[in-house]
DNA sequence: ATAAAATTTAAACGCTTGTTTAAAATTAGT
DNA sequence: ACTAATTTTAAACAAGCGTTTAAATTTTAT
């Protein structure tokens, strides 16, 4: 255990298991401050705000789910090999993090609570040069000639829904944790042969 | 417009959207009241507390979404149609309410809010017969031998998570209103595609 | 060792929250 | 028409909220 954390980098930690779990609205800065082993007024003291602590853990969070599995754009890989290693990257991340989407997609759908700064995170994707990729892929005829957005939108959809939804399916089919995570393993697999075996033209043999 | 509702029925309705659009921490009574054109007391002397007029609001919701689209497993139709008709009907109810999987998934997801009962809904799928006629089709192999859990986790994620990530989608792709509706009219079309293609096993010819 | 700076604390600030009260206004029953 | 029940209102309640204050403590620098 590494107690070697300052107080600013204690309630940074707290505030964003407490925020991801419960969200902006549903926590307050006590909350914060105990989960961190701090008093209130150190949370205004180092943050000025319970706001702005929230812009900072919330920015952090979005930049650290996107890097971890867009990254893999950049290897000199297969565009097919690519995929698959980014369901495989991005499933062990929401293993690890499985709160997360629902944070930023609850938090984004009601942006009024803020102006976050998207053109760090839309730099991150266009550096990998994924984006041209896919549409030179398309040129070529390798994959389906579909807007890039609807793309990303199947490929998000099949990685991150089913962690999303893991309390309701877990109510609905009345599984255990254990099985749960069972279940996942197999939709990683599952969709990643669905989504390759849809998106990529099959070579024809002639 | 019909103007004749009743004092209960317009703050039932207020909380309904207001729920939806801000969550159970993020609204007040006070906004709720305000919204239906009543004061607070009157919430609480109809619904006693903010509480039960929440969970009020989430059962129906919930029963609503799942009975507006399941209903058509009941329907004396090849499978592939139903699965065809149900895509097809899930997206027509998320045109409507694109705020509702948002909504459930993220209330569901702090469950020590309250107990919620979904024997009502598990039987509401039961009735229709869904389950087993999926069971009796990968009997048949008509259908892949996938766990249930696994196979809905399919279809509800290709259906719902296009409509939770709309603000992301938008800010990401710099799309209008507009624009991502047209992306998801497509959508729906390439995931009824994908998922029928992935899911039925094709018929060999010999 | 001492003074200055940075950190931590307990207490308080106005304000909003969910809920309750008690009186006023309306409706219903006879 | 009169009474009783129901509905609506304005006002108040204690509790909790985000934030601030000012004093106490610790750290830093000379």
């Amino acid at each position: 255990m590494s107690k070697e954390l300052s107080t600013e980098e204690k309630i940074r930690e707290a505030a964003k298991n407490v925020f991801i779990a419960k969200g902006f609205d549903g926590c307050t800065s006590r909350e914060i401050a105990k989960a961190s082993g701090m008093n209130v007024a150190l949370v205004n003291y180092y943050f000025c705000s319970k706001k702005q602590l929230f812009k900072l853990v919330f920015e952090a969070t979005m930049e650290d789910f996107m890097q971890s599995t867009v990254e893999v754009f950049k290897k000199d890989l297969s565009l097919e090999s690519k995929m698959r290693i980014f369901i495989e990257r991005e499933y062990e991340f929401l293993i690890l993090h499985p709160d997360i989407p629902r944070f930023i997609l609850s938090e984004l759908s009601r942006g009024d609570k803020f102006e976050f700064d998207h053109a760090a995170i839309l730099e991150k994707i266009a550096d990998t040069g994924v984006l041209e990729e896919l549409l030179d892929a398309q040129e070529k005829g390798i994959i389906r000639k579909i807007d890039l957005t609807n793309v990303m939108l199947m490929i998000m959809s099949n990685c991150q829904y089913p962690f999303m939804a893991k309390s309701l399916m877990k109510y609905l089919n009345g599984l255990t944790e254990e099985e749960y995570q069972e279940r996942l393993t197999l939709q990683k697999q599952y969709v990643t042969e669905m989504l390759i075996g849809y998106l990529f033209i099959p070579k024809t043999n002639n």
